[in-house]
DNA sequence: CAATATTAAGATAAAAAGGTCTTAAAATAC
DNA sequence: GTATTTTAAGACCTTTTTATCTTAATATTG
């Protein structure tokens, strides 16, 4: 459903969300440790979100990422926008190239149905909503 | 959410259903043909699903490959199963290890409430009556 | 039995995804 | 201003996935 780019993207926005203040931005050494992400490979990942003004950055010392209110207004789905592209999200499960109501695949329904849920969650909350959502209700970001 | 060679063998396997008998069996030219499929990939395709008796198969003139009684009353699932496994299915949608629902992700409900529901239908749904139901409805498989 | 049509099998190639490393640039602290 | 810490950028490597090609085996037809 996710590349794992994205799957590492969003579990590092959201830890940045719950985790982070203007005043104690977090390297990615701590944020790869933490949640057992590669360092490098997060490091690139963290170089996109930024670029695309989802996370915000700081270098030097006692520089790292964060996020500002800012971007804690923005929903998830802008993060699997920047990492997947919406294809990867809309596309027709058995690789149909036209898969719509009309000319639907046998699965079309049933998958379409989901997806209305889901993505509405993802367009309807923001990161900010999100991690408060999170630390109420004890939800796993890390691997245990 | 399912590989691209799954896709393909489920397009290829119900196609099968639908349109070929004991008597009429289709060679990998015309299946690649009509689905739109790289050729030489969907023999390798078509092969695992052989050797897995999830299609049946014979050389020479007139063969090709079809559907006896008996793989038509195979689930869908096991397509899936022989091609990709079970993990890709169960896996966490944020790429957690442990996510269940006492460590859940922030997703895991919504998301496992859907698999619950289509898994179901795979596991319950023969090829027969997948094509049946094909058939009636005018779903489509192939690429318009 | 010979010719032909077809799948089976395995080697190989190409592309995409995932991951690492090195150097540059920038900010801060002293 | 220099040293240090940190992100930015890009080159590079590895693995997995997708796709192709070639040859062998097998069945059928005449």
């Amino acid at each position: 459903m996710f590349s794992t780019t994205c799957k590492y993207g969003i579990r590092a926005v959201l830890y940045l969300a719950i985790k982070s203040t203007n005043d104690s931005k977090i390297g990615v050494d701590e944020l790869a440790d933490t949640l057992c992400i590669p360092k490098h490979f997060l490091a690139k990942i963290l170089q996109v979100l930024t670029k695309n003004k989802v996370v915000s950055s700081s270098k030097g010392r006692h520089g790292g990422f964060y996020l500002k209110k800012r971007n804690k207004q923005i929903n998830l789905m802008k993060i699997i926008e920047v990492l997947d592209g919406t294809n990867r999200l809309t596309c027709c499960i058995l690789g149909l190239e036209t898969c719509d109501s009309t000319h639907a695949c046998p699965y079309h329904n049933i998958v379409q149905q989901f997806r209305n849920d889901f993505y509405q969650k993802l367009e309807n909350e923001t990161i900010g909503e999100a991690a408060q959502r999170i630390d109420e209700h004890d939800f796993n970001l890390k691997n245990l």
